[in-house]
DNA sequence: GGGTGAATACTCGGATAAAGCCTGTCCGAGTAGTGACGG
DNA sequence: CCGTCACTACTCGGACAGGCTTTATCCGAGTATTCACCC
């Protein structure tokens, strides 16, 4: 099990974003190479954020994405869900009913205790991703690197 | 991001070997059989559980397998572990430190604070899977299926 | 009849292919800006 | 000199390959049983 590296992405390219202010679109192309990453790749991972609405896209020169919400408004679970898709992680296919011990379907009213058991650890992640918003996780960067959000503001006006 | 089917596979099987009692051992075959499933593959997934501990495995004929502890010494956790591995699903690249915005090393002794969110989130996902023990699984499933241990254990001796 | 030995059938265990998803890349549709041209 | 128009450059957006993990399979090592044979 593991997760698409294009969730770390984003999640950098959201706060680069906040950090540079909503006033200005920034492409694809600079954010990649800020990270030494894949230009096109990380472009596909901001398309996914854009369908999701959690940045707005502008096509043509001076174009590029920008937040579209304060990160207050955003969560983890958003940019995870965005990037993975809504699917859980342990998906039942309910293999109980497979097999010469198959019952009639009535029997199977109630939904498998297995399923039902790692749903719920499953739930209290997506709680936790849930009430943590990209301002709290922007704080605590600031607070490990005070003059990180200076630098990079700096790097991308410069370009 | 999503979880092997072989976890879903040994978590019945868990459950059947408790079920069926460990005073007799159970092949790979049988177990496949009652779910329909691919004989080799869960003979996969059941030597893994055997390197975790959780069962014992015996070869040559009247050989098979049967639960190393009581259900009530295994958790999802250990069965999660057994068949995915340790490594965690967020696996942070410090993308970071590379780029034009890298810093020296020195910068770099906190935590990058996204991985940190991240991780937390993790982690109350494993806390709810190590305290949840197969035992309390078994319950709920017998609360739901009052029949079924009568069942399955009546066609594992018949055979 | 009892014991011994070899042969046999059966099991797990790890090494070996096929499939699907993630990663990475490319080119086209559309837009803002720019420059030339005409009035 | 001003407005209009075509052109250009630049961006996102979705369609197109490569690599790796997951899924599935097969055959060999080892063991308990079974049967025949000998004492």
């Amino acid at each position: 099990m593991k997760m698409n590296e294009g969730v770390e992405w984003a999640l950098h390219s959201c706060l680069n974003l906040a950090w540079i202010g909503a006033d200005r679109a920034v492409t694809a192309a600079r954010l990649a190479a800020y990270h030494a990453l894949p230009t096109a790749y990380l472009n596909k991972q901001l398309q996914a954020l854009a369908r999701a609405g959690l940045v707005t896209s502008t096509p043509g020169p001076k174009g590029g994405f920008r937040l579209a919400k304060p990160l207050e408004r955003i969560t983890l679970m958003d940019v995870v869900t965005a990037i993975e898709g809504p699917d859980e992680a342990f998906r039942c296919a309910e293999i109980r009913k497979q097999g010469p011990g198959a019952q009639p379907e009535a029997a199977y009213r109630l939904p498998c205790a297995i399923a039902e058991s790692m749903a719920a650890a499953e739930l209290a992640w997506r709680k936790e991703l849930a009430g943590t918003t990209l301002a709290q996780v922007r704080e605590r960067a600031e607070r490990r690197a005070p003059n990180a959000p200076g630098a990079i503001r700096r790097w991308f006006e410069n370009s």
